[in-house]
DNA sequence: TTGTAAGCGTTATCAG
DNA sequence: CTGATAACGCTTACAA
């Protein structure tokens, strides 16, 4: 027994098979090819004949598959947005960017959430290589897995937010200017009059990091230990939870090299009886929310997590939506200091 | 020099078309069905045949078009994620559960960030109606629209996740027990020696808000004075400034309806030279990151978020996946008072 | 064990 | 101004 969408009553509970261009075509007694060009405006349309198609299509409740559309276009208007964690607020924000970019374009985003898994991370890429998305924003924060890389220097429509990745830097990227904060850093503790700093650097291999770092370092002009963090609140809290059970620490100021450390660091400062910023100074990156929050309110540099997210998807919809390869090129987001409650001059 | 992909020799530098099954099997001397078969395993191939399809499969790079996949099983393995604003970690949270069910299933998650705009939220439901994706799960927290009602009562597969919708008692629902929230909430202030209590709700359309204030008010058996916010947090620092104000405020407690209106209450309560909680205890609802780092750390009703988005998506894929309509049910989630340094038995 | 052909629902091309 | 037909790339009866 076939369905008749036009059947008296195909049934309460069964699910009816929606209306499709034939139907309306069959009812309205035109072609499928009239009913399209009503629908798209492609070509004029006798008006009566229009009109008549419209009303059925009322009367059908008809809305055209996209899908077919899609595969006859040979385009989704869907991308992906690839990041590790969106509960982080630093990516929820960088997401909201991408989203409305996305949206002005006509665009849907797949979110494509790692939680840092590389076999996650590989599905998800192998939505570009089946042609379900169009292109995919990629923040994922971790170091390029085998597959990633491949998908990336495949030339695929794929844009860099946030994150440089090694050995392509032939793409698209838009990133905060991680240097300039670092450098931002080093001179308001140099002023204040620090001269010994401790910095909680993320993994060696994400860029960011570094380069943060290396603009503390330039900037800052006096003694620097480095310890190596992994940007998850734990860590900040036991390198310097270690570094004070090892006696006498060699820091008058802690720069971490994200907010989630830095109040890992505060956790870690206030267990051993410091006060922040009398006996140590803090400083973070990002500017999450929880930063203005925190207490004391923590000094910080705030990324434009947004903007990276709606400059990379932007970009990236530029060219994707003409079909053409994304080019090299790379957008720097200025960065600020926020000096809050957590920075001040050394005691003595 | 603009590109041209008819020029005479597209060569190098222009979009390859990707292979298709098609190019598979011409080039291993069998029929697509045969490549079909081979990729998919629905029926046995002959080894040396097999063999030799993949070994095509892997010159070529052959992925298999989803698109031509889905059209043609009438289904994208997509399924939307409607909430209002993706930068709030209760929703990040409960985006991050969707995704984790949804990716366990095999399902992919289209963000559909609304910004509280109908406009928007018509849109993306639009994508259900054209078959884009396979069922959507609803967080969307402001009232229904005119089209949102319609899509749900035409018993589209959805499922609400949070928040339950007027006048739809009939759909699949997953969400956080909010009176017992507000309940625990009431005994608590009780017990600490409250008797007289400011409530600040949310809008009144929206029944989880609605659900918390009546089990605190229950609880609570005492004097409360109500005021309706909007769940935003000037809201909140805006009627306790108002309340303020107008002088000698008639109570020693405030229960706000989510943690960002109780931050605003917090904000209010300080520039009145008012001491928390010394002078006012106060009191949240979510649990958001920011309640545990606020100063002082904010006492509030920790909400499942993950686990709401989780069990909305799980259940909802459970049917949808068997291309079957979600019937009615109804999960509620246990919720849990987190006692922190906002609240105190009321001074004298 | 394999192949042919008919879809899935559109839109582009070409013809009238 | 309108229509028939052929794609788009895949799966799946039905046949051999």
């Amino acid at each position: 027994m076939t369905r008749d969408p036009h059947g008296p009553d195909s049934g309460r509970s069964a699910v009816r098979r929606p209306a499709s261009i034939k139907d309306v075509a069959a009812a309205a007694r035109v072609s499928p090819t009239t009913v399209s060009h009503v629908l798209s405006g492609n070509r004029p349309v006798n008006e009566q004949t229009a009109a008549r198609v419209r009303s059925v299509v009322n009367r059908l409740g008809y809305v055209p598959a996209s899908l077919a559309r899609s595969l006859q276009a040979g385009s989704t208007s869907v991308i992906g947005l690839m990041i590790p964690d969106i509960s982080n607020t630093f990516f929820a924000e960088l997401a909201k960017g991408a989203e409305d970019a996305a949206h002005d374009l006509g665009y849907g985003v797949i979110l494509c959430n790692t939680e840092f898994d590389a076999e996650r991370e590989d599905r998800y890429l192998g939505m570009i290589r089946s042609r379900f998305i169009d292109g995919m924003v990629y923040a994922s924060g971790s170091p390029p897995s085998r597959r990633r890389l491949e998908a990336l220097m495949g030339r695929f429509p794929i844009a860099l937010a946030d994150e440089e990745v090694d050995g392509l830097e032939g793409a698209l990227i838009a990133t905060a200017d991680h240097e300039a904060g670092g450098r931002l850093v080093g001179e308001h503790l140099r002023e204040l009059g620090h001269r010994r700093a401790l910095m909680v650097t993320g993994p060696r291999e994400l860029k960011s990091g570094v380069a943060r770092a290396g603009g503390f370092v330039k900037a800052f002009q006096g003694h620097v230990t480095e310890r190596v963090g992994d940007f998850k609140e734990h860590s900040g809290y036991r390198l310097v939870s270690e570094l004070l059970a090892a006696g006498d620490p060699d820091f008058t100021a802690v720069f971490a090299a994200n907010d989630l450390m830095a109040f890992g660091a505060l956790t870690a400062l206030r267990e051993a009886g410091l006060s922040v910023p009398g006996d140590v100074s803090v400083v973070g990156f990002d500017d999450i929310r929880a930063a203005s929050l925190a207490h004391p309110s923590l000094t910080t540099v705030h990324q434009p997590a947004y903007d990276v997210g709606r400059t990379a998807t932007a970009q990236l919809l530029q060219y994707v939506s003409r079909g053409e390869v994304p080019p090299a090129s790379r957008h720097t987001l200025p960065v600020e200091l926020k000096v809050r409650a957590s920075t001040a001059p050394p005691a003595r």
